[in-house]
DNA sequence: CAGTCGATGTACT
DNA sequence: GTACATCGACTGG
């Protein structure tokens, strides 16, 4: 298993985020590994994107955000929740990918006791507040750096451009007409969400 | 299936 | 106060 190395990341986040799908993320506790494919993503900027935490400046909630790409930027949201981004280009530009839903590979019935029980294989990881549940990812985890000591991405064959689908990103409301969610036609995305199209998405 | 809504902490107006 | 990069329970068809 190659880890990618940390300079995957420190790229454009359009870029970064569309070469994630297909590669693995991987997820250490102890001697556990738990593993799954990123199947559906979305880019979030500080430049031309109103919707992202890092659009009104560096605080110390985003603070992971500004930081060089290969860190984890994990956030806790509706009181309840958690979503994790992986953190792209240079220090100082706010920049990450949330990560939006994985097909669980490794670990399904440590991800399944994590998630409560009795959860359906397809319920496990596809929803971003789901997979960092599963992953046992939280406030502890914001800011881990993505080497694959405990968490890390695994190398996999690119996806082709043809197979990557475009849409509107889930849940905001601003700067809505952003084409900046990528993701596989796949029964592992999250559900309920409209079907994209095949398209190119300007970069920031 | 689709639509509605409550839960519940934190950042920002 | 209000909004929030969400989820799951519940309703009605």
């Amino acid at each position: 298993m190659t880890i990618l190395p940390l300079a995957f990341y420190q790229r454009p986040t359009i870029t970064v985020a569309r070469e994630m799908l297909g590669k693995i993320f991987v997820r250490r506790i102890g001697e556990t590994l738990l593993s799954g494919r990123i199947v559906e993503v979305e880019a979030y900027h500080e430049i031309g994107d109103e919707s992202s935490h890092s659009h009104r400046g560096r605080r110390a909630r985003n603070d992971i955000m500004f930081r060089d790409g290969g860190h984890l930027y994990v956030y806790f949201t509706y009181g309840m929740h958690f979503c994790m981004n992986v953190v792209t280009e240079a220090e100082g530009v706010g920049a990450a990918v949330l990560i939006r839903a994985i097909e669980p590979l490794e670990g399904l019935e440590v991800m399944r006791r994590n998630r409560g029980g009795d959860k359906r294989d397809r319920d496990l990881a596809n929803g971003p507040a789901k997979l960092c549940q599963a992953l046992a990812i939280g406030r502890g985890e914001n800011g881990l750096i993505l080497d694959g000591t405990v968490v890390g991405a695994a190398d996999a064959p690119a996806v082709a451009d043809k197979d990557i689908l475009v849409s509107s990103r889930v849940g905001i409301s601003r700067s809505r007409e952003l084409p900046w969610r990528f993701f596989l036609a796949s029964p592992w995305i999250s559900p309920g969400r409209p079907s994209g199209r095949i398209d190119a998405a300007p970069s920031p």
